[in-house]
RNA sequence: GUGAUCGUAGCUCAGUUGGUUAGAGCGUCAGAUUGUGGCUCUGAAGGUCGGGGGUUCGAAUCCCCUCGGUCACCCCA
Protein backbone atom coordinates (compact mmCIF):
# COMPACT_ATOMS: atom_id res chain seq x y z
CA UNK A 1 0.00 0.00 0.00
CA UNK A 2 2.72 2.19 0.69
CA UNK A 3 3.06 5.47 -1.81
CA UNK A 4 -0.22 4.20 -3.28
CA UNK A 5 -2.90 7.55 -3.81
CA UNK A 6 -5.99 7.37 -0.62
CA UNK A 7 -8.79 5.49 -3.27
CA UNK A 8 -12.22 7.28 -3.12
CA UNK A 9 -14.50 5.41 -1.01
CA UNK A 10 -17.46 6.27 -2.87
CA UNK A 11 -19.69 3.74 -4.72
CA UNK A 12 -19.26 3.00 -7.96
CA UNK A 13 -21.66 5.58 -10.23
CA UNK A 14 -25.47 4.97 -10.19
CA UNK A 15 -24.86 2.64 -7.19
CA UNK A 16 -25.87 2.68 -3.30
CA UNK A 17 -24.15 1.58 -0.45
CA UNK A 18 -27.40 0.74 1.90
CA UNK A 19 -26.97 1.55 5.45
CA UNK A 20 -27.92 -0.92 8.68
CA UNK A 21 -31.67 1.61 9.33
CA UNK A 22 -32.30 1.09 5.84
CA UNK A 23 -31.33 -2.23 5.41
CA UNK A 24 -33.93 -3.15 8.49
CA UNK A 25 -36.76 -1.07 6.74
CA UNK A 26 -35.73 -3.28 3.14
CA UNK A 27 -36.03 -6.37 5.13
CA UNK A 28 -39.02 -5.21 6.55
CA UNK A 29 -41.00 -4.28 3.88
CA UNK A 30 -39.67 -7.25 1.43
CA UNK A 31 -41.05 -9.69 4.11
CA UNK A 32 -44.47 -8.14 3.97
CA UNK A 33 -45.13 -8.54 -0.11
CA UNK A 34 -42.83 -12.10 0.44
CA UNK A 35 -45.57 -12.81 2.50
CA UNK A 36 -48.28 -11.79 0.68
CA UNK A 37 -46.76 -13.15 -2.28
CA UNK A 38 -46.49 -16.80 -0.95
CA UNK A 39 -49.86 -16.46 0.70
CA UNK A 40 -51.55 -16.06 -3.18
CA UNK A 41 -49.65 -19.68 -3.94
CA UNK A 42 -46.68 -18.28 -5.70
CA UNK A 43 -42.92 -19.91 -4.65
CA UNK A 44 -39.73 -17.96 -4.47
CA UNK A 45 -37.07 -18.52 -6.64
CA UNK A 46 -34.07 -17.00 -7.09
CA UNK A 47 -31.71 -16.56 -10.75
CA UNK A 48 -28.00 -15.91 -11.32
CA UNK A 49 -27.59 -11.91 -11.77
CA UNK A 50 -24.96 -13.27 -14.92
CA UNK A 51 -26.55 -14.40 -17.64
CA UNK A 52 -25.57 -15.21 -21.26
CA UNK A 53 -25.84 -12.26 -23.70
CA UNK A 54 -27.40 -14.69 -25.96
CA UNK A 55 -30.19 -15.16 -23.41
CA UNK A 56 -29.94 -11.33 -22.68
CA UNK A 57 -30.53 -10.10 -26.20
CA UNK A 58 -32.56 -13.10 -27.45
CA UNK A 59 -34.98 -11.31 -29.35
CA UNK A 60 -34.90 -7.75 -30.69
CA UNK A 61 -33.01 -6.36 -27.86
CA UNK A 62 -33.15 -3.44 -29.00
CA UNK A 63 -32.96 -0.37 -26.53
CA UNK A 64 -32.01 -2.95 -23.56
CA UNK A 65 -28.83 -3.73 -25.51
CA UNK A 66 -27.18 0.02 -24.77
CA UNK A 67 -28.38 -0.63 -21.51
CA UNK A 68 -26.42 -3.91 -20.47
CA UNK A 69 -23.81 -4.02 -18.36
CA UNK A 70 -21.24 -6.85 -20.50
CA UNK A 71 -18.79 -9.08 -18.86
CA UNK A 72 -15.41 -9.11 -20.99
CA UNK A 73 -14.38 -13.00 -21.78
CA UNK A 74 -12.10 -14.66 -19.99
CA UNK A 75 -8.39 -16.36 -20.33
CA UNK A 76 -7.70 -17.37 -24.15
CA UNK A 77 -11.48 -17.00 -24.69
CA UNK A 78 -10.47 -12.57 -24.35
CA UNK A 79 -8.71 -11.90 -28.02
CA UNK A 80 -8.55 -8.40 -27.87
CA UNK A 81 -5.93 -8.09 -30.85
CA UNK A 82 -8.61 -9.63 -33.60
CA UNK A 83 -11.50 -8.66 -31.63
CA UNK A 84 -13.42 -5.77 -33.58
CA UNK A 85 -17.05 -5.15 -31.92
CA UNK A 86 -17.92 -5.34 -28.26
CA UNK A 87 -19.76 -8.41 -28.25
CA UNK A 88 -16.69 -10.41 -30.09
CA UNK A 89 -15.11 -9.74 -26.02
CA UNK A 90 -17.94 -10.19 -23.84
CA UNK A 91 -19.92 -13.14 -23.33
CA UNK A 92 -22.26 -12.18 -20.40
CA UNK A 93 -23.65 -9.24 -19.02
CA UNK A 94 -25.64 -8.56 -16.03
CA UNK A 95 -29.83 -8.77 -16.45
CA UNK A 96 -31.54 -5.74 -16.84
CA UNK A 97 -34.95 -7.29 -15.60
CA UNK A 98 -36.00 -10.49 -14.06
CA UNK A 99 -38.53 -11.78 -16.76
CA UNK A 100 -35.66 -12.78 -19.46
CA UNK A 101 -34.05 -14.78 -16.46
CA UNK A 102 -36.96 -16.27 -15.25
CA UNK A 103 -37.69 -17.63 -18.91
CA UNK A 104 -34.57 -19.16 -18.69
CA UNK A 105 -34.69 -21.14 -15.60
CA UNK A 106 -37.77 -22.36 -16.54
CA UNK A 107 -37.19 -23.77 -19.34
CA UNK A 108 -34.43 -25.15 -17.71
CA UNK A 109 -35.88 -26.81 -14.94
CA UNK A 110 -39.50 -27.20 -15.68
CA UNK A 111 -39.65 -30.51 -15.39
CA UNK A 112 -39.34 -29.93 -11.84
CA UNK A 113 -42.03 -27.11 -11.80
CA UNK A 114 -45.86 -26.77 -10.93
CA UNK A 115 -47.64 -25.98 -14.16
CA UNK A 116 -48.99 -23.70 -14.54
CA UNK A 117 -46.13 -22.27 -12.67
CA UNK A 118 -46.22 -19.21 -10.87
CA UNK A 119 -42.76 -17.52 -9.29
CA UNK A 120 -41.29 -14.60 -6.95
CA UNK A 121 -38.31 -13.77 -7.67
CA UNK A 122 -37.15 -10.53 -5.42
CA UNK A 123 -33.91 -9.54 -6.36
CA UNK A 124 -31.17 -6.47 -7.88
CA UNK A 125 -31.41 -5.60 -11.81
CA UNK A 126 -28.42 -3.14 -13.14
CA UNK A 127 -29.32 -1.17 -16.46
CA UNK A 128 -26.24 1.40 -17.80
CA UNK A 129 -28.41 4.26 -17.80
CA UNK A 130 -27.55 7.72 -16.41
CA UNK A 131 -28.85 7.90 -12.48
CA UNK A 132 -31.78 10.01 -11.51
CA UNK A 133 -34.33 9.88 -9.06
CA UNK A 134 -36.19 7.29 -8.70
CA UNK A 135 -33.56 5.76 -11.01
CA UNK A 136 -30.62 3.57 -9.98
CA UNK A 137 -28.11 1.78 -11.86
CA UNK A 138 -28.70 -1.03 -9.61
CA UNK A 139 -32.12 -1.58 -8.44
CA UNK A 140 -34.24 -4.13 -6.78
CA UNK A 141 -37.19 -5.91 -8.47
CA UNK A 142 -40.05 -8.08 -6.72
CA UNK A 143 -41.68 -10.25 -9.36
CA UNK A 144 -44.96 -12.37 -9.98
CA UNK A 145 -45.22 -14.57 -13.16
CA UNK A 146 -47.23 -17.06 -14.09
CA UNK A 147 -45.69 -19.01 -16.71
CA UNK A 148 -48.87 -21.76 -18.68
CA UNK A 149 -51.71 -19.84 -18.33
CA UNK A 150 -52.90 -18.85 -21.64
CA UNK A 151 -56.39 -17.38 -20.13
CA UNK A 152 -56.99 -13.99 -17.96
CA UNK A 153 -57.33 -15.95 -15.26
CA UNK A 154 -53.12 -15.02 -14.89
CA UNK A 155 -53.76 -11.24 -15.15
CA UNK A 156 -56.67 -11.52 -12.99
CA UNK A 157 -54.46 -13.18 -10.15
CA UNK A 158 -51.30 -11.21 -10.67
CA UNK A 159 -53.03 -7.82 -10.44
CA UNK A 160 -55.01 -9.22 -7.46
CA UNK A 161 -51.47 -10.31 -5.60
CA UNK A 162 -49.75 -7.20 -6.39
CA UNK A 163 -52.36 -5.14 -5.38
CA UNK A 164 -52.73 -7.02 -2.25
CA UNK A 165 -49.15 -6.66 -1.25
CA UNK A 166 -49.04 -2.90 -2.14
CA UNK A 167 -52.11 -2.41 -0.02
CA UNK A 168 -50.41 -4.68 2.58
CA UNK A 169 -47.37 -2.28 2.86
CA UNK A 170 -49.90 0.63 3.84
CA UNK A 171 -50.38 2.28 0.36
CA UNK A 172 -53.78 3.04 -1.21
CA UNK A 173 -55.35 4.98 -3.71
CA UNK A 174 -52.85 3.49 -6.25
CA UNK A 175 -54.37 2.83 -9.55
CA UNK A 176 -53.60 0.07 -12.15
CA UNK A 177 -53.83 1.08 -16.33
CA UNK A 178 -54.64 -1.59 -18.16
CA UNK A 179 -54.54 -2.21 -22.17
CA UNK A 180 -53.92 -4.70 -24.82
CA UNK A 181 -51.35 -3.94 -27.44
CA UNK A 182 -53.50 -5.98 -29.89
CA UNK A 183 -56.20 -3.54 -29.67
CA UNK A 184 -53.68 -0.82 -29.53
CA UNK A 185 -52.26 -2.17 -32.95
CA UNK A 186 -55.34 -2.51 -34.93
CA UNK A 187 -56.46 1.10 -34.07
CA UNK A 188 -53.73 2.44 -34.90
CA UNK A 189 -53.55 0.10 -37.95
CA UNK A 190 -57.00 1.55 -39.05
CA UNK A 191 -56.48 4.85 -38.57
CA UNK A 192 -54.14 4.78 -41.40
CA UNK A 193 -50.38 4.55 -39.89
CA UNK A 194 -48.03 2.41 -41.74
CA UNK A 195 -47.33 -1.24 -40.10
CA UNK A 196 -43.66 -0.02 -39.50
CA UNK A 197 -44.22 3.19 -37.65
CA UNK A 198 -46.98 1.79 -35.31
CA UNK A 199 -44.56 0.72 -32.57
CA UNK A 200 -42.80 4.08 -32.84
CA UNK A 201 -45.70 6.12 -32.90
CA UNK A 202 -47.42 3.45 -29.81
CA UNK A 203 -44.22 5.73 -27.90
CA UNK A 204 -44.94 8.63 -28.53
CA UNK A 205 -48.78 8.22 -27.75
CA UNK A 206 -47.99 7.03 -24.53
CA UNK A 207 -46.19 10.32 -23.51
CA UNK A 208 -50.14 12.04 -23.59
CA UNK A 209 -51.08 11.63 -20.09
CA UNK A 210 -47.91 13.97 -19.50
CA UNK A 211 -47.55 16.27 -22.27
CA UNK A 212 -50.23 18.62 -24.10
CA UNK A 213 -51.57 17.03 -27.15
CA UNK A 214 -50.28 19.36 -29.56
CA UNK A 215 -47.00 18.23 -28.61
CA UNK A 216 -47.19 14.59 -29.39
CA UNK A 217 -48.92 15.48 -32.82
CA UNK A 218 -45.54 17.17 -33.49
CA UNK A 219 -43.47 14.17 -32.34
CA UNK A 220 -45.78 11.59 -34.28
CA UNK A 221 -44.70 13.91 -37.10
CA UNK A 222 -41.11 13.61 -36.21
CA UNK A 223 -41.58 9.62 -36.31
CA UNK A 224 -42.63 9.68 -40.06
CA UNK A 225 -46.63 10.09 -39.22
CA UNK A 226 -48.19 12.29 -41.80
CA UNK A 227 -49.99 15.09 -39.76
CA UNK A 228 -53.33 14.88 -40.87
CA UNK A 229 -53.41 11.49 -39.50
CA UNK A 230 -51.38 12.04 -36.02
CA UNK A 231 -53.76 14.82 -35.40
CA UNK A 232 -57.17 12.54 -35.98
CA UNK A 233 -55.70 9.73 -33.79
CA UNK A 234 -54.20 11.83 -31.10
CA UNK A 235 -58.07 14.05 -31.57
CA UNK A 236 -60.26 10.85 -31.15
CA UNK A 237 -57.51 9.17 -28.25
CA UNK A 238 -57.86 11.88 -25.77
CA UNK A 239 -61.40 12.27 -25.72
CA UNK A 240 -62.24 8.79 -24.90
CA UNK A 241 -63.85 8.79 -21.52
CA UNK A 242 -62.22 6.57 -18.97
CA UNK A 243 -65.53 4.26 -18.15
CA UNK A 244 -66.19 3.84 -21.39
CA UNK A 245 -62.82 3.48 -22.95
CA UNK A 246 -63.82 -0.29 -24.35
CA UNK A 247 -66.39 0.73 -26.20
CA UNK A 248 -64.31 3.79 -27.52
CA UNK A 249 -61.46 1.56 -28.83
CA UNK A 250 -64.26 -0.45 -30.51
CA UNK A 251 -65.48 2.53 -32.59
CA UNK A 252 -62.08 2.57 -33.63
CA UNK A 253 -61.49 -0.35 -34.67
CA UNK A 254 -60.06 -2.68 -31.92
CA UNK A 255 -61.18 -6.05 -32.76
CA UNK A 256 -63.28 -8.48 -30.48
CA UNK A 257 -60.60 -10.80 -28.75
CA UNK A 258 -58.58 -8.09 -26.81
CA UNK A 259 -61.56 -6.06 -25.88
CA UNK A 260 -63.43 -9.08 -24.80
CA UNK A 261 -59.62 -9.98 -22.64
CA UNK A 262 -59.77 -6.56 -21.07
CA UNK A 263 -63.27 -6.49 -20.23
CA UNK A 264 -62.89 -9.58 -18.10
CA UNK A 265 -59.81 -8.74 -16.28
CA UNK A 266 -61.48 -5.21 -15.90
CA UNK A 267 -64.76 -6.53 -14.31
CA UNK A 268 -62.97 -9.09 -12.33
CA UNK A 269 -59.89 -7.53 -10.73
CA UNK A 270 -61.43 -4.23 -9.85
CA UNK A 271 -63.04 -4.30 -7.07
CA UNK A 272 -60.32 -7.36 -5.52
CA UNK A 273 -58.16 -5.18 -3.23
CA UNK A 274 -59.23 -2.38 -1.61
CA UNK A 275 -57.75 1.39 -2.27
CA UNK A 276 -56.89 -0.43 -5.85
CA UNK A 277 -58.45 1.20 -8.94
CA UNK A 278 -58.48 -0.62 -12.08
CA UNK A 279 -58.91 1.17 -15.10
CA UNK A 280 -58.66 0.61 -18.90
CA UNK A 281 -56.24 3.22 -20.94
CA UNK A 282 -55.72 2.37 -24.49
CA UNK A 283 -52.75 4.69 -24.08
CA UNK A 284 -50.64 2.66 -21.60
CA UNK A 285 -48.24 1.07 -23.99
CA UNK A 286 -44.98 0.31 -21.95
CA UNK A 287 -41.71 0.45 -23.91
CA UNK A 288 -40.59 -3.51 -23.54
CA UNK A 289 -40.51 -4.97 -27.00
CA UNK A 290 -41.38 -8.39 -25.41
CA UNK A 291 -45.01 -7.69 -24.30
CA UNK A 292 -47.48 -9.49 -26.38
CA UNK A 293 -51.04 -8.15 -25.43
CA UNK A 294 -51.83 -7.15 -21.96
CA UNK A 295 -50.14 -4.25 -20.39
CA UNK A 296 -50.29 -3.10 -16.94
CA UNK A 297 -48.69 -0.23 -15.32
CA UNK A 298 -49.05 0.72 -11.42
CA UNK A 299 -48.76 4.49 -10.67
CA UNK A 300 -49.30 6.11 -7.30
CA UNK A 301 -50.21 10.19 -7.16
CA UNK A 302 -47.01 10.52 -4.39
CA UNK A 303 -44.63 9.01 -6.98
CA UNK A 304 -43.77 10.55 -11.38
CA UNK A 305 -42.96 7.10 -12.19
CA UNK A 306 -44.94 4.17 -12.44
CA UNK A 307 -44.26 2.12 -9.26
CA UNK A 308 -44.73 -1.72 -10.87
CA UNK A 309 -45.23 -2.79 -14.54
CA UNK A 310 -46.29 -5.67 -16.44
CA UNK A 311 -47.64 -7.41 -18.99
CA UNK A 312 -48.06 -10.95 -21.06
CA UNK A 313 -45.21 -12.15 -22.75
CA UNK A 314 -46.67 -15.36 -24.86
CA UNK A 315 -43.65 -15.35 -27.22
CA UNK A 316 -40.64 -15.27 -24.90
CA UNK A 317 -40.26 -18.93 -23.63
CA UNK A 318 -40.01 -20.08 -27.51
CA UNK A 319 -36.42 -18.49 -27.76
CA UNK A 320 -35.90 -21.74 -25.45
CA UNK A 321 -37.89 -24.13 -27.78
CA UNK A 322 -40.82 -23.79 -25.59
CA UNK A 323 -44.47 -23.36 -26.41
CA UNK A 324 -45.85 -21.85 -23.20
CA UNK A 325 -47.44 -18.36 -22.63
CA UNK A 326 -46.17 -16.12 -19.75
CA UNK A 327 -47.46 -12.85 -18.18
CA UNK A 328 -45.35 -11.27 -14.88
CA UNK A 329 -45.96 -7.94 -12.62
CA UNK A 330 -42.92 -6.35 -11.70
CA UNK A 331 -42.78 -4.10 -8.48
CA UNK A 332 -40.54 -1.27 -8.17
CA UNK A 333 -38.94 -1.79 -4.94
CA UNK A 334 -36.52 1.34 -4.68
CA UNK A 335 -38.99 3.49 -5.77
CA UNK A 336 -41.89 2.75 -3.72
CA UNK A 337 -39.68 2.82 -0.82
CA UNK A 338 -38.56 5.76 -1.53
CA UNK A 339 -42.10 7.40 -2.45
CA UNK A 340 -43.12 5.66 0.96
CA UNK A 341 -40.31 7.48 3.01
CA UNK A 342 -41.38 10.64 1.08
CA UNK A 343 -44.86 10.12 2.26
CA UNK A 344 -44.18 9.70 5.97
CA UNK A 345 -46.10 6.84 6.15
CA UNK A 346 -46.59 5.53 9.71
CA UNK A 347 -44.61 2.75 10.13
CA UNK A 348 -45.33 -0.76 11.76
CA UNK A 349 -43.21 -0.74 15.24
CA UNK A 350 -40.13 -3.36 15.02
CA UNK A 351 -38.86 -5.48 17.62
CA UNK A 352 -37.54 -3.95 20.56
CA UNK A 353 -33.66 -3.49 20.80
CA UNK A 354 -31.96 -3.47 24.00
CA UNK A 355 -29.14 -2.38 25.01
CA UNK A 356 -27.09 -3.66 28.04
CA UNK A 357 -24.57 -1.96 29.76
CA UNK A 358 -22.35 -3.91 31.52
CA UNK A 359 -19.16 -2.96 33.58
CA UNK A 360 -17.07 -5.63 31.68
CA UNK A 361 -14.14 -5.96 34.89
CA UNK A 362 -16.97 -7.03 37.29
CA UNK A 363 -20.37 -8.29 35.66
CA UNK A 364 -19.23 -9.75 32.04
CA UNK A 365 -20.46 -13.07 33.19
CA UNK A 366 -23.78 -11.64 34.36
CA UNK A 367 -24.43 -9.63 31.27
CA UNK A 368 -23.62 -12.87 28.97
CA UNK A 369 -26.18 -14.74 30.84
CA UNK A 370 -28.70 -11.88 31.31
CA UNK A 371 -28.20 -11.00 27.57
CA UNK A 372 -28.84 -14.75 26.62
CA UNK A 373 -31.82 -14.27 28.27
CA UNK A 374 -33.28 -11.26 26.59
CA UNK A 375 -32.75 -12.92 23.39
CA UNK A 376 -34.97 -15.55 24.11
CA UNK A 377 -37.64 -13.38 25.32
CA UNK A 378 -37.41 -11.60 21.72
CA UNK A 379 -35.02 -8.60 22.48
CA UNK A 380 -32.23 -7.47 19.90
CA UNK A 381 -29.46 -6.92 22.53
CA UNK A 382 -26.46 -5.23 22.43
CA UNK A 383 -23.84 -5.42 24.96
CA UNK A 384 -22.44 -1.82 25.96
CA UNK A 385 -19.23 -2.24 27.57
CA UNK A 386 -19.41 0.91 30.26
CA UNK A 387 -16.98 1.34 33.26
CA UNK A 388 -18.41 2.05 36.35
CA UNK A 389 -17.84 6.08 37.29
CA UNK A 390 -16.93 6.62 33.51
CA UNK A 391 -18.96 9.02 31.50
CA UNK A 392 -22.33 7.91 30.87
CA UNK A 393 -22.80 5.98 27.74
CA UNK A 394 -26.40 7.35 27.42
CA UNK A 395 -26.08 9.96 24.87
CA UNK A 396 -24.23 8.02 22.68
CA UNK A 397 -26.72 5.22 22.76
CA UNK A 398 -29.52 7.90 21.96
CA UNK A 399 -27.38 9.56 19.28
CA UNK A 400 -27.31 5.95 17.53
CA UNK A 401 -30.60 5.15 18.13
CA UNK A 402 -31.59 8.33 16.55
CA UNK A 403 -29.77 7.82 13.23
CA UNK A 404 -30.83 4.40 12.67
CA UNK A 405 -34.52 5.71 13.26
CA UNK A 406 -33.31 8.59 10.80
CA UNK A 407 -32.31 5.41 8.35
CA UNK A 408 -35.04 3.70 8.56
CA UNK A 409 -35.65 1.82 11.27
CA UNK A 410 -38.51 1.34 13.01
CA UNK A 411 -37.55 -1.00 16.08
CA UNK A 412 -38.47 0.21 19.74
CA UNK A 413 -35.00 1.59 21.82
CA UNK A 414 -34.12 0.06 25.12
CA UNK A 415 -31.84 0.23 28.02
CA UNK A 416 -30.63 -1.88 30.81
CA UNK A 417 -27.84 -0.62 33.50
CA UNK A 418 -26.43 -4.30 34.84
CA UNK A 419 -26.64 -3.22 38.65
CA UNK A 420 -29.06 -0.24 38.87
CA UNK A 421 -32.15 -1.61 36.57
CA UNK A 422 -33.90 -4.67 37.50
CA UNK A 423 -35.54 -4.62 33.99
CA UNK A 424 -35.06 -2.70 30.79
CA UNK A 425 -35.99 0.92 30.25
CA UNK A 426 -37.82 2.85 27.48
CA UNK A 427 -34.72 4.99 25.37
CA UNK A 428 -37.15 6.07 22.81
CA UNK A 429 -40.08 5.01 20.12
C1' G B 1 -26.36 8.65 -24.82
C1' U B 2 -27.89 14.53 -25.22
C1' G B 3 -28.60 19.06 -22.31
C1' A B 4 -28.69 21.98 -17.62
C1' U B 5 -27.03 22.66 -12.63
C1' C B 6 -24.16 21.84 -8.37
C1' G B 7 -19.61 19.68 -5.49
C1' U B 8 -16.34 23.82 1.21
C1' A B 9 -14.83 19.40 8.12
C1' G B 10 -18.35 12.78 9.58
C1' C B 11 -23.44 15.69 8.70
C1' U B 12 -26.14 20.60 7.48
C1' C B 13 -24.24 24.81 5.60
C1' A B 14 -21.40 30.33 5.88
C1' G B 15 -17.40 32.26 3.11
C1' U B 16 -18.71 39.61 0.84
C1' U B 17 -16.23 42.85 -6.22
C1' G B 18 -10.21 36.82 -6.27
C1' G B 19 -6.31 39.34 -0.96
C1' U B 20 -3.07 37.60 4.87
C1' U B 21 -3.17 31.39 9.60
C1' A B 22 -10.96 28.82 5.38
C1' G B 23 -15.66 29.61 9.65
C1' A B 24 -20.47 28.10 12.47
C1' G B 25 -24.01 24.49 14.31
C1' C B 26 -24.56 19.30 15.12
C1' G B 27 -21.59 15.01 15.86
C1' U B 28 -16.58 13.01 17.73
C1' C B 29 -12.67 13.02 21.63
C1' A B 30 -10.70 14.92 26.49
C1' G B 31 -11.59 17.35 31.14
C1' A B 32 -15.00 19.59 34.70
C1' U B 33 -19.71 19.73 36.65
C1' U B 34 -24.33 17.47 37.52
C1' G B 35 -27.32 12.62 43.04
C1' U B 36 -32.82 10.68 38.65
C1' G B 37 -29.11 8.84 33.10
C1' G B 38 -29.51 12.08 26.43
C1' C B 39 -28.36 18.53 30.84
C1' U B 40 -24.54 22.40 31.49
C1' C B 41 -19.42 24.47 31.05
C1' U B 42 -14.31 24.35 29.10
C1' G B 43 -10.94 22.60 25.67
C1' A B 44 -9.17 19.61 21.50
C1' A B 45 -9.00 16.94 17.13
C1' G B 46 -10.87 17.09 12.25
C1' G B 47 -10.71 20.30 5.54
C1' U B 48 -5.44 17.96 -0.68
C1' C B 49 -12.12 23.86 -0.43
C1' G B 50 -14.27 16.62 -5.54
C1' G B 51 -9.60 15.75 -8.74
C1' G B 52 -6.13 17.77 -12.61
C1' G B 53 -4.45 21.86 -15.49
C1' G B 54 -4.53 27.21 -16.59
C1' U B 55 -5.02 32.83 -15.73
C1' U B 56 -2.93 36.02 -11.68
C1' C B 57 1.85 38.99 -7.42
C1' G B 58 -2.16 36.10 -5.09
C1' A B 59 -8.03 31.59 -6.23
C1' A B 60 -12.67 28.05 -2.38
C1' U B 61 -13.83 32.44 -5.48
C1' C B 62 -12.26 33.34 -12.88
C1' C B 63 -11.32 29.73 -17.45
C1' C B 64 -10.62 24.55 -19.44
C1' C B 65 -10.70 19.24 -18.64
C1' U B 66 -12.24 15.24 -15.60
C1' C B 67 -14.96 12.59 -11.77
C1' G B 68 -19.35 12.53 -8.83
C1' G B 69 -24.39 14.22 -7.26
C1' U B 70 -29.08 16.42 -8.86
C1' C B 71 -32.75 17.65 -12.77
C1' A B 72 -34.87 17.35 -17.85
C1' C B 73 -34.79 14.44 -22.45
C1' C B 74 -34.33 9.31 -24.13
C1' C B 75 -36.09 5.05 -21.95
C1' C B 76 -37.91 2.66 -17.83
C1' A B 77 -38.80 -0.28 -12.03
Amino acid sequence: MGGDQVKSSKPFRGMKDVLPGEVERRNTLMGIVRAVYRAHGYLEIETPIVESLDVLFGSGGGENEKLTYRLLKRGEKLEINESTTADDLCDGGLRFDLTVPLCRFYAENMHRLPKPFRSIQIGPSFRAERPQKGRYRQFTQADIDIIGDPTQLAEIELITASGHALHTLGLTDFSVRLNDRRALDQILAKAGIEEHLIKSAQIALDKLDKLPPQQVVEELHLRGVSSPIAEGIVGKLTQIPPHKAIDAMSDLGAEEAPLFSLQTILQHSSHSVKGMRVIVDPLCVRGLGYYTSTVFEVSHPASQSSIAGGGRYDNMLSRFGLDSPACGISLGFDRILAMMDEMRLERPKGAKRLYLIFDPEIELDVALVTSREYRKAGYLVSMVSHRRGSRSPMKRLATEAEELKRQGASEEFWFQTLGEDQEPRLLMH
